[in-house]
DNA sequence: CTGAAAGCGCTTACAG
DNA sequence: CTGAAAGCGCTTACAG
């Protein structure tokens, strides 16, 4: 009984230390200390008798402890919008890759596109003290980021620039790339053409839409706001919004997709219409290149999106300070079919 | 100079501590600890002097800390094949919302489908001293796990079972779903299917196979074996396997592709060639409704696999010592147009 | 070559 | 209601 209380409720399992490794070979704590992370002033005779009495005991370092004394984690956090979005999976696995490289471990977590939600996510992990942060925001205002960063939490932004901070940012040309979609499609002979994005607040949707007007404007075609829709990405929404716009006395002929979410509802709504719609859509997409016809798109890199924010993060917690920078990566238009196709 | 020296090195860039509060706030350290964890037993006034010196000195509790104390980390480890395939995303997102749930953050690796490195993933988690571990094993052979399962890390196996040990597993029927494709197949008029799958060591491959084979044999079909190629999923070596059963002298009339992998890389293959050749894929795709014809396909859950898996394992943190289970999932043919063509 | 002491930033167990 | 002491499992700085 008394033996029972004794017991320090089986942390961790239970798992034998540094010292129950030391008091088995008879040594020091010190000795295991040096044994475990290979330094260098340990006789043979010494250094066998402790891997034995590890061995024995399946003794592994706790690297909670470690990290405590030693002040940095050797871990990093990604904050994204959804692990499950194809978008993001690549991404994901660049700035793991990025990490392996130095050694760190990768914390992953989804926002759901919700600021609070990003916001709980971020500070837990600074709470865990993570050396560094991969952000692709879903907030627009990141003040409370600012206590973390004077305390020297490295963050780059990716996919999407920070709110009211001042803070490094990866991102993909939105503006650009949207602007030579559309202008594809108006090359093509399209002069009413319809832009379904994401909701406005986000970055990318917003710069999506100053392209496609860009393009308008450059054209000289003036924009009915009818052909304009943005918000969610959900099914739903973006069905109704294509079918109004190809529902009204003067349909358009030609519709840019904001993004891979809505470009697959579009290409559904298509697919069950007899009239022939141009479309270009915004991220490219497994398989596109085999519908009929085959989809045209703005592509954008989103393992080079991933790598280039984790490259920059690495290059923060090693050198010195820098005022906060701006990588803008090109984006690719491939034409496929989708896109080529006349008005009506 | 002196000063200079003094200081402890900027760890985490030199964050404010508790002790640091109780200083500033002229309390103990152990009333600091009660406000920040919002234990009873301190007076309104006391509680505001602390919160104005936590807001002042920009203090964040330090969870590195704290989890060497309590012993739980409240983190879990997910070690798949990799994060960017999207069969995977939607398991991890699932896996991180069960854990979201529970309170505990992800910890997420991809081993690439390589045994050693899932083997030092695993080991980094476990010396990290996560709760609780998912892993979609690259391995044969887990008995390096023993010591950390007998210290009381929990344990899921997704996808694919462990190797030589015990463990908790939660898998989709890939047997009888492959079966079941099979015999579409053969109930539509064929005779000369063949099967394309990943390595033959990879545990889901093999069930394939066996489902494959099952169903052939269920039908009174011999199996030539110029029909079966199992290897890599890299869209070569796919190409190669479905264009030698393609133009052998008596070509296989369908094919059944064992996973999203290899099914993309024979949809291909296909869409170059005149000849007509049903399909039938294990895995779904985004957009394989619309491909031309409708891709057939045996679809499996990615989402309830992880869901299932992630509270498998919090049930295991939390309930006492039972044996361990498997779980089968049962998996969903769709078709689609591809699956139901007959042979030429 | 080896080890005892102090300390990382918290929580626990206890005493006032 | 409040706080001093001990301890989680390591590493650091130092002494022998």
């Amino acid at each position: 009984m008394a033996e029972t209380l004794r017991r320090p409720e089986h942390r961790y399992g239970n798992r034998p230390t540094m010292k129950d490794v030391a008091a088995r070979a008879g040594v020091g704590l010190k000795t295991v200390s040096r044994v475990v992370n290979s330094e260098p002033g340990v006789t043979p005779d010494t250094e066998r008798r402790v891997q034995e009495a590890i061995e024995a005991l399946g003794f592994r370092r706790n690297d909670s402890a470690r990290v405590l004394r030693k002040g940095r984690t050797a871990s990093i956090g990604l904050v994204l919008e959804d692990l499950a979005d194809p978008f993001y999976g690549p991404l994901s696995r660049a700035v793991e890759e990025v990490a392996r490289d130095h050694g760190a471990l990768l914390i992953n977590g989804s926002s759901a596109e919700d600021p609070e939600r990003e916001e709980e996510l971020v500070l837990a992990l600074c709470a865990r003290r993570v050396d560094g942060l991969v952000i692709v925001p879903a907030s627009q205002d990141h003040r409370y980021l600012e206590p973390e960063l004077a305390a020297g939490v490295a963050t780059v932004f990716v996919d999407r620039p920070a709110g009211r901070i001042e803070a490094d940012a990866v991102l993909s040309d939105s503006f650009g790339g949207a602007r030579d979609g559309v202008a594809h499609l108006i090359a093509h002979g399209h002069r009413r053409i319809g832009f379904i994005g994401d909701q406005p607040r986000i970055h990318t949707a917003a710069e999506r839409l100053r392209g496609y007007r860009a393009a308008m404007a450059a054209a000289g075609l003036a924009v009915d706001e009818s052909w304009v829709s943005l918000g969610t990405t959900d099914a739903g929404r973006v069905e109704a919004a294509a079918t109004a716009m190809l529902d009204a006395p003067e349909p358009v002929t030609a519709i840019f997709a904001g993004n891979n979410r809505v470009t697959v509802t579009v290409v559904r709504v298509l697919a069950r219409r007899s009239r022939q719609v141009a479309l270009v859509g915004f991220d490219d997409l497994e398989l596109a290149d085999l519908l009929q016809p085959g989809l045209t798109v703005i592509a954008q890199d989103a393992a080079a999106l991933g790598r280039t924010a984790a490259e920059f993060l690495f290059r923060r917690l090693e050198g010195g300070p820098e005022a906060p920078q701006r990588v803008v990566l090109p984006t690719t238009l491939i034409p496929r079919g989708s896109g080529e196709l006349p008005p009506v």
